[in-house]
DNA sequence: TTAAAAAAAGACCGTACGGTCTTTAATATT
DNA sequence: AATATTAAAGACCGTACGGTCTTTTTTTAA
């Protein structure tokens, strides 16, 4: 099929069209502004990718395994579940968002512009937040068998609700253009998690 | 000008797009589209609307202009402080969201979507935003003078971590079709409400 | 009832879109 | 070095987009 050279030009399509899909989306980037910014012709995009939505795709997966990693990396540096469970939080706080997914968080971008019209993409994007979902769980359940967290705790409640924060509070601040905001929110989930767990 | 017949004309058209709009988003919504749905041809849109931008941002107004009421409306029927603030999570847990404003939170979908691209719609999200932190920070500094709540309290921070739980939570619910993430949500974000005031 | 004004229709226009296909250039393979 | 294969270019295509403009219909006023 393809070399190591072709591999090398799709990967940079990808990486291209994450930036543009997660900041305009999908329907408000066209193809010829990736191909303006990737420096290549349509001949070099659709010799690998059947189309759009293809590329679309391989973006959003791209997009969300840069975030995974910088996530995961975060956590597995504590050893305490409730230092994990911060770290999620925290990882919000530290690291510059801008460095690991310009534009906002693209689950949360993904979802807002396909929950209504776009059936399979939206079903990657509520994988991508149940995997997100189920990372928190596990920190809590091992805290919870560690008798380091109240046993009555709901995981899967507290779970989204860490979640449902963090999309909102990147939201607001994007918007905003004030990190301050994610800050100051991102301290209270702190502080909401320490109180109930 | 124009009469009262073309007023509502100019009114429909701003009520069908604005339900379109907060579903598939504005560059996702084709004109054909919404005159389909209106049941008018181009002659009757463009005779009132110079151009779609002025359709978006009336029907933007209008889709906040529906939310701002009901909720409004909830926290005004209650008296103390604490119970105005619990009223806000409280709308979203009672009401049918669907009722108010289908297609999920007009405010973060035009949010998302606008951030990056469009600095004018990017200020009136901004403005939508600050109104209802205003809203909820009225009746924080109400309780604070009259001891209801803690002084300590910074009650813009909290304002905004109401907000960005709200609004992650909506996004939420609606990726996953399920209200009860919605719901469990709004029961911890009163919750955090209580122990913090 | 007729003249004026307002409302709506829809043919039309230029453009930009996603995608195809043939041609050319570069790179492996022998 | 010759040949086969892969990579990339870009002309081309049909379509759908937002928007304009003239014409027709409906409503209002005299």
């Amino acid at each position: 099929m393809y070399t190591e050279k072709g591999e090398r030009t799709r990967q940079h399509f990808i990486e291209v069209s994450a930036d543009l899909f997660n900041k305009k989306g999908y329907a408000g980037t066209a193809v010829s502004e990736i191909l303006e910014a990737a420096g290549y012709s349509k001949g070099a995009l659709y010799r690998t990718f059947t189309d759009k939505d293809e590329l679309s795709l391989e973006a959003f997966k791209y997009n969300l395994g840069k975030l995974q990693r910088g996530l995961v990396k975060n956590i597995q540096s504590e050893k305490s579940a409730i230092n994990k469970l911060l770290a999620i939080p925290n990882f919000y706080l530290n690291v510059s968002l801008e460095r690991f997914v310009p534009g906002g968080c693209p689950i949360l971008n993904t979802a807002i512009e396909v929950d209504d019209t776009n059936p399979k993409m939206n079903d990657v994007v509520k994988k991508a937040f149940s995997n997100w979902k189920n990372l928190i769980l596990e920190i809590i359940v091992e805290g919870q068998s560690n008798k380091e967290f109240n046993q009555e705790l709901n995981a899967t409640e507290m779970a989204f609700y860490i979640i449902a924060t963090i999309e909102g509070s990147i939201a607001l601040a994007k918007s905003f253009k004030d990190k301050s905001v994610l800050n100051s929110n991102m301290e209270q989930l702190k502080k909401h998690i320490r109180t109930n767990t």
